[in-house]
DNA sequence: CGGCACGTTGAAGTGACTCAATTCGCGTGG
DNA sequence: CCACGCGAATTGAGTCACTTCAACGTGCCG
């Protein structure tokens, strides 16, 4: 199900160190200082196959999940056995971050499809936060971001119909996704069955179904094969109702990188 | 609308150090010094008349609303003008303790009957942050506790129907109000109209007002005057499907207080 | 006493749900 | 190469929880 790979000073141990540092410079300062730290970091490297449950509501992890690759997803199991997806979380995210603070999970990590991962030692993380003040608060910032995207998930299953709840979903992941430098063409992954877009939105997969449909019929988006195509984004986003200001990716104070706009508008 | 107090070294804002600190000593360990830091804090304090928006969706506070009586809600607006709550807040509660990081709110904040708050001043607040990590720490991870508060809500709005809704929240209200210290004889403020917690669950007024009725002819819970009182806890407990592990309150690694238990179970 | 906000009630409409059957896509094994 | 199996997607139909609309009751305050 999983296999271990070497860790330690191996070239993609240094891609992890850049991929988590770059990260956090989106929306906080590092200094040189602040990036060795982060290089410092000896995680464990994992591939896990779809479907997995990588930790469980209930269990008090000594690492962190850092998703290099495909999309994990954070979800409660309810009292009769329905599922709730929570948030999803693609390249660069570190889901259960606040573990590091909170110790018992209060939900899970499953494995959307086959995932590479670096598991984070709590200990590690803990010792650059006493070195570095500001590797603390780009983290504390990461999870405050978090936090964000959950408000706006209570919004939106709250106010929203159907169509508008699915749309938006298409809206932040694409969104996210071209942050994460990993959409291309207008097009990005997308491997949530349409089962596992209801448990992310509180609906059933018929009306997901007719939702997609809907938004097909629009020439507004192309779904197939895990993949999301957006052919019309104003479209989209008219649908969505869609605001990125809660994802605050202006906060790029001390971010290198030109702001990244949109295709259209 | 709001008025405001001699702040600086009064009984009152020591009053206000000791909330805070004995509020994040429930989860953080402080030690003396953290406590002295957080003491030396100069707040100033507001009466504000229910219904006041005390911060707005786009404002960049340059200081955190820091609760002594009274409840506020935080809300988002969405196009065709709803409002969707997010969060409601008691005595003790910072509402948004993430402006020190985030800068520009994502929601708003409204005082849901009269309160009294005390403003802390981010610079302050990082100034101490420079000084204790211990006090970041436990700011941190109050912020965690918000987001873990946000993630029930998720999945309470997209898995449960009304009547399940309606009295989790009372008991999600009730239990953090015998945490707060502010519940007596199973009773705990709980001032919102029924058209404010349609808001906050996604639901309309008329299967709010139904909702509490079943739940009073089950003889589970009393409401009138913005009073909550809690009858029968078993049963709201049973029909909310409740579960308090997301509220982590036994992290009280470091508290002196004893656990607090419930009246019944 | 009148006004107003909130709560309550009835009734009709609807978006979403459940149930159930069918189709599609794709990998496997004969 | 094709039949089969299986999970996912799609479709139709009936039901239900919640919504909307509208009216009325109630308590409080000026």
């Amino acid at each position: 199900m999983s296999r271990t790979r070497t860790a330690s000073k191996d070239p993609e141990s240094e891609a992890i160190g850049t991929l988590l540092a770059n990260r956090l410079s989106e929306h906080s300062p590092l200094s040189a200082r602040d990036r060795q730290f982060i290089h410092a970091l000896r995680p464990r490297s994992l591939a896990v196959a779809s479907g997995t449950d990588l930790v469980r509501q209930g269990d008090k992890p000594k690492e962190s999940v850092f998703l290099l690759s495909g999309m994990i997803g954070r979800y409660h199991t309810v009292a009769n056995g329905a599922r709730q997806y929570l948030s999803l979380h693609i390249r660069g995210d570190c889901p259960d971050l606040q573990s590091v603070l909170l110790g018992e999970m209060d939900h899970g990590l499953a494995a959307i499809d086959d995932v590479e991962i670096a598991m984070l030692p709590h200990q590690q993380l803990k010792s650059i936060f006493a070195k570095s003040q500001a590797v603390m608060i780009a983290c504390w910032r990461q999870t405050l971001l978090d936090a964000a995207t959950f408000r706006q998930a209570i919004t939106t299953n709250g106010t929203r119909q159907g169509v508008a709840r699915v749309a938006h979903l298409f809206c932040e992941q694409y969104v996210r996704a071209q942050q994460a430098g990993i959409a291309i063409d207008n097009t990005c992954s997308f491997p949530l069955t349409q089962t596992q877009i209801g448990q992310a939105l509180g609906l059933s997969v018929v009306t997901v179904n007719r939702a997609i449909q809907h938004l097909r019929r629009l020439r507004s988006i192309e779904l197939r094969a895990g993949r999301l195509t957006v052919l019309d984004w104003d479209e989209l986003e008219e649908c969505a109702q869609f605001d990125r200001s809660y994802l605050h990716l202006d906060l790029a104070s001390a971010s290198v990188s030109p702001p990244r706009h949109h295709g259209r508008r």
